[in-house]
DNA sequence: CTGAAAGCGCTTACAG
DNA sequence: CTGAAAGCGCTTACAG
């Protein structure tokens, strides 16, 4: 048994499928009558709209695509989940790509997803220098960027959290401990939110008269494992850091599994920081001082801002970038006595 | 300008439009003359297909429908994760839907998607008593259960981890320890994967002639909150267990948030253990002793099977499925003394 | 090897 | 209020 269309329905209920189609999508102007016909013959076929004909005939698909870097990174899932809720509140669903960091994989999803007609992108992409994602940005499809943006993308607002306050004050607060050899394991250059991080921390820091060796900043690629060996080699340093600050969550677990290995005890022999605040830092002993971004508010607000433009046929300013907040908790403590 | 359609490349590389669908779907027989004009007209004028068209066409969208019941749950991240890889390498896209662990919403998702025209569906459902879903695993569009199944769904195959085994040995771990008063924070009934870990709980316990009295039977929904009260109630008893299991990350974390709250000392005061394995478990001080799900082999084993289903156009058996296995590490010690 | 034509399942001016 | 007809952008027998 073939499944039913609306041409069975008209047939069913004795009308055209222009009638039909009217009532299906609650247009003014149908008898109640027929109306009424109309709905019984769809119960009784069991019929049920094909959205790709539909989405075909109107030139949408109240579908959106939202292409990130790494799925299993506790901040973009909460992203995604902001997103998904917001989304689905507005009767949009939701294609998703993992990039993986991976430029070329991007480009891929990215082509997928304009094939697949979406009706508007969320983007995180793996690195700002894209020239290749400009044409898509410029297209007819609008494009909002999420936590990160790419160079020159005038266009396309973005919706993210301003880290640099929260940076600020956190190098602050480690000075005031008595800090003096800070060290980051920073996020890659080629990131937005990698480069912002750094260049607030550095700032901060030669704001007040500290300045940063080399060999205190480590570079990671945002994931684990990076984390995990750049905590090894600031350890191996023949003066090693007495604080740490890893710029996101991933490479803060790795690097406080390389703290765990290596028997350092926080903060008594180190102190230790992390940009992005999960639920588990406040179980660890010291609880890990945190810089805690809004991670529902970015996605909520990224989502709803691209149905904006969806609906409004336009391109509008991002809205202001909310400010991330430290959170202070036990994982940074005074400098031990002799060292500084 | 007008997005280009295959008739404008026909009509600039000067062949009809049948000629440009043989090219673009690679097909044979095109003369080499006729096929370097229409791959020239395409790079000419940015021609990029339309998948709504020629998914109304050839009935099929090359899309799979994903929907868990909490995307922020990181066995369904991880799960989601490994879906999304092997979906994309066989070039299929994935609509991710979060139903929240609400059977209403669960159902809105699977009617979007069935309307989207998906090629399959992966499921893990809200609750296994779910009558309004058989229809749609009776209907033509594959479905493959996630971790979850419902009841009398004969058809569709189910993709999960066995942890009984593992329950047992955890159960035996904690009695060889001295501990006789076990508790539990279980899943709900309702869903299949809650009542596996309490049955298997309390038969490994009973076979061991150790009687879990109800108090010490707590029953959460598998979100953090829920573990949290679970947790406060049961260190409220008059007498509480000297050992409790969670029955899974998220309520675990709750529970070692009211533990640390209340000042209780694992494992000296009370010894715990968690069904689901998370990174950041053997950070904690003691690293918490926990049951690992082969997380990525169930995602990749459920979307390979669904997709060979699409292909091969019928029906298979789930695999065998796979077993947890218990991670002992130091959350779980001797019961104290004079409590026995 | 190639093209004209039909058709996938909808929606929407248009005419009445 | 209602229906006949065109058309969204593809693909695919069919005939040559």
């Amino acid at each position: 048994m073939r499944t039913p269309t609306v041409k069975d329905v008209a047939r069913e209920a004795g009308v055209s499928t222009a009638t039909v189609s009217r009532v299906l999508s609650g247009k003014e102007g149908v008898s109640e009558d027929k109306r009424l016909r109309v709905l019984a013959a769809i119960e009784r076929l069991g019929y049920r709209p094909n959205a790709v004909a539909r989405s075909l005939r109107v030139e949408s698909t109240r579908t959106l695509g939202l292409v990130i870097s790494n799925v299993t990174n506790p901040f973009f899932t909460e992203v995604a989940r902001a997103v998904e809720d917001e989304a689905a509140r507005e009767g949009y669903s939701l294609i998703l790509g993992n990039a993986d960091e991976d430029p070329a994989k991007e480009e891929l999803y990215l082509n997928v997803l304009l094939q697949k007609q979406v009706d508007g992108i969320l983007l995180s992409p793996a690195r700002s220098d894209a020239p290749h994602l400009l044409k898509v940005v410029e297209g007819k499809v609008p494009v909002v960027f999420l936590d990160r943006s790419i160079d020159g993308a005038a266009g396309a607002p973005v919706v993210r959290a301003d880290g640099r306050g929260a940076v600020d004050s956190l190098v602050e607060h480690l000075i005031e401990l008595g800090h003096r050899r800070l060290a980051i394991i920073s996020g890659p250059r080629e990131i937005i939110s990698g480069r912002e991080r750094l260049e607030a921390f550095l700032n901060a820091a030669g704001r007040r008269n500290i300045r940063i060796p080399d060999e205190y900043i480590k570079f990671g690629n945002f994931r684990r494992s990076s984390g995990f060996e750049a905590m090894r080699k600031l350890l191996a340093l023949a003066e090693p850091p007495t604080a740490v600050f890893a710029a996101n969550n991933l490479m803060a677990l790795g690097a406080l599994q390389a703290l765990e290995e290596a028997g350092v005890r926080i903060p008594q022999e180190i102190s230790f920081a992390s940009f992005d605040d999960v639920p588990w830092f406040g179980l660890l002993k010291p609880p890990i001082t945190a810089i805690a971004q809004p991670t529902r508010a970015l996605g909520a607000s990224a989502a709803s801002l691209l149905i904006e433009m969806i609906r409004e046929c336009r391109s509008t300013k991002g809205p202001e970038p909310m400010e991330a907040q430290l959170v202070i908790r036990g994982s940074c403590g005074p400098v031990r006595e002799g060292v500084r």
